[in-house]
DNA sequence: GACCAGGCACATC
DNA sequence: GATGTGCATGGT
């Protein structure tokens, strides 16, 4: 690693930029789930266009998602686009889900998380940033998400060696970043927030929230 | 009309 | 292990 990921000044500098946001949007454990897969490469307004066709035709449960036809599923989840291979990646997911412990989700909590984390990578569809804002934001566990904000955020402002792997990030900022859960989603929400507003076209620019962060680190350039 | 958005599987080298 | 491609909608 070329540089010490100061990674509490940057939560703390986007935190007090953007305050908390809350994160995952969703009502319910099982909408978490389902939006995780929606969201694939997908932006957040197309991805609440399918959740809200899903609850009106009150479908936003893995265990009726198991029942319903995939044609009927596609045209549900169609304005998040890919839904041909989305439904395909639902029906997965919803059946891993409610064909183990009788389809008790609570159950899964108990669970070791890389045990889980180790299972739902089986899954057809479930990659390892889909996996793990599962397993963060809908079994509230300490995994941190990785996304393509993150590589970007790392590779623009040279965070850690700019050809780190997923994994790599990944064990990075868990090893750096001080705090319980809610911090782990905390950032990665305000990495989204940062990624959509900034850093879009160019490293850094005058507006960029990250200069604090730079005051107090150093210029990583 | 081009480009982008909170990926993933699969083929090929 | 790195790189390329198909999958598809809706906003800017």
């Amino acid at each position: 690693m070329k540089k010490k990921l100061t990674v509490n000044i940057l939560y703390k500098e986007l935190l007090r930029h953007f305050g908390k946001q809350y994160w995952w949007p969703g009502e319910t454990r099982e909408e978490i789930i389902i939006g995780a897969v929606l969201t694939q490469n997908t932006n957040w307004a197309n991805v609440e266009k399918a959740i809200n066709n899903l609850k009106k035709n009150d479908c936003i449960s893995l265990g009726k998602i198991v029942k319903l036809h995939k044609k009927k599923l596609s045209e549900l989840i169609k304005p998040s686009g890919y839904f041909n291979i989305k439904a395909e990646r639902l029906k997965s997911l919803a059946e891993f889900f409610t064909n183990s412990f009788d389809y008790n989700l609570k159950k899964w909590e108990k669970i070791d998380v890389y045990k889980l984390r180790e299972q739902l990578l089986k899954v057809k569809g479930i990659g390892e940033e889909t996996a793990d804002s599962i397993l963060n934001y809908a079994f509230d566990k300490k995994i941190f998400v990785v996304d393509a904000y993150t590589k970007r955020l790392n590779i623009r402002h040279r965070l850690i060696d700019g050809k780190s792997t997923y994994s790599e990030l990944q064990k990075s900022f868990a090893e750096h970043l001080k705090g319980d859960v809610e911090d782990y989603k905390e950032l990665h929400a305000l990495i989204v927030m940062l990624g959509k507003n900034y850093c879009k076209t160019k490293p850094r620019c005058d507006v960029c929230p990250l200069n604090k962060y730079y005051k107090v680190v150093g210029n990583g350039l």
